[in-house]
DNA sequence: TTAAAAAAAGCTGTTTTCACCCTATATTAT
DNA sequence: ATAATATAGGGTGAAAACAGCTTTTTTTAA
């Protein structure tokens, strides 16, 4: 066992909660922070003044740039970091999501700090660190041999708009105009949306989307 | 100035965010965290065994007991002691809500933590701290006389469930049949609670609940 | 470079659900 | 008695959901 800390990096937006989580695992004597950022952006930012980080805790709904960008961005750019991603959500959707952006594991908020600290270091010593939850989904996914569920749901620019417009009281009209869209091609991406998210309706759509992290309250 | 710190307690179900929150705290020198619990109920567990302490920064959306319910059952048995709310959302229902529930003043899970102390130092004080974000709703309220805008929204039992499974796919029709009651009862429900939300459509309203902490996704 | 393929945008319908009226009755509380 | 509340019903127009089909643009690759 070698005695040296594991470097990390925390993003997310809440700031109470990245300084206060910060303090904790400093606090373990197996983790040093060496920064925390706000969103993906200013983590690029901070990633040049500083030591490269083991491992990054990453959340996933953040403004200006969200987690699954980021870390697809790390794993191009910084193929050598792992990605630890923290999230309230044990939905399907976003574990698979992160997953499939590259990151070597998922953790809840929910946990416990002993837990997290583990976490950290599996990722750091095996690049990637499997728990019950993630395990779980995987192997849920190939028993039910169910290659659609496991697709990430990928958007362009229109579908994300689209999506963030219908989480409001606006009709269809009214998004339509406000995307400078005709009303029919408003339809094609509903259309499109309630497959991608296998939903009936629009309540559903924006539910799941929620619990995807693909759009942020 | 006293050298005394300040007796506080923590309540959210997040247990990094909880943690991680009173270590940041307790290194201030100026708070001492008591104890923390996972939500209202567990709460009033650890209030007996313990020091009251002279604040309790309180989550608004956990399970089992919320921070509506919680804040209301202490100032009727502990009135004595000082609820600071702290949440995610800055939307007007929870703050007006929290308020109207006897909170003594509301913050942001994206503070910084010194704006944080500074809240508890004042609520300690003062038995309420109003900053910008709090005096800018109530005087908005005051200035539009609109004094329906502040109601806290009160929903009843059936509200309440009916609120809750309308955060799904389902029609109201199948909702009628889960709550063994007729659609135009539903109907009915519908129509109250839009008119309580002050929405136009289903959407509205559940993305509008979801903004008042009322119900968690 | 040009043809084929794929994606995006637009249009025409039909069916279902939603949103909004108004009324009525039984129950409970004042 | 009367008012308030929860329940249930009928009916209507608008919006949403679903299906099928052109046209245009972009991408791919022959």
């Amino acid at each position: 066992m070698t005695s040296e800390k594991i470097n990390i990096a925390i993003v997310d937006d809440h700031t109470l909660f990245r300084q206060g989580l910060a303090k904790l695992l400093s606090e373990s004597n197996e983790v040093n922070v060496l920064f925390d950022a706000d969103n993906g952006a200013d983590m690029i930012k901070k990633l040049c003044d500083n030591q490269l980080p083991e491992v990054i805790l990453m959340d996933i709904t953040m403004p200006v740039m969200d987690g699954y960008e980021t870390t697809r961005w790390l794993k191009e750019n910084y193929p050598d970091i792992n990605v630890l991603a923290l999230s309230m959500f044990e939905e399907d959707k976003p574990i698979i999501g992160m997953l499939k952006s590259g990151a070597g594991g998922y953790m809840l908020k929910q946990s416990r700090t002993g837990d997290l600290i583990s976490a950290i270091k599996g990722i750091a010593k095996h690049s990637f660190y499997i728990n019950e939850l993630v395990s779980g989904k995987l192997l849920r996914n190939i028993q039910n041999n169910q290659p659609v569920k496991t697709a990430a749901i990928e958007l362009n620019k229109n579908e994300q708009k689209f999506l963030e417009l219908c989480c409001s009281d606006y009709t269809y009209k009214q998004i339509a105009d406000m995307m400078n869209l005709s009303p029919h091609t408003i339809d094609n991406y509903r259309e499109a949306l309630f497959q991608k998210f296998d939903v009936k309706s629009r309540t559903g759509l924006v539910i799941s989307a929620l619990k995807s992290e693909l759009i942020k309250l």
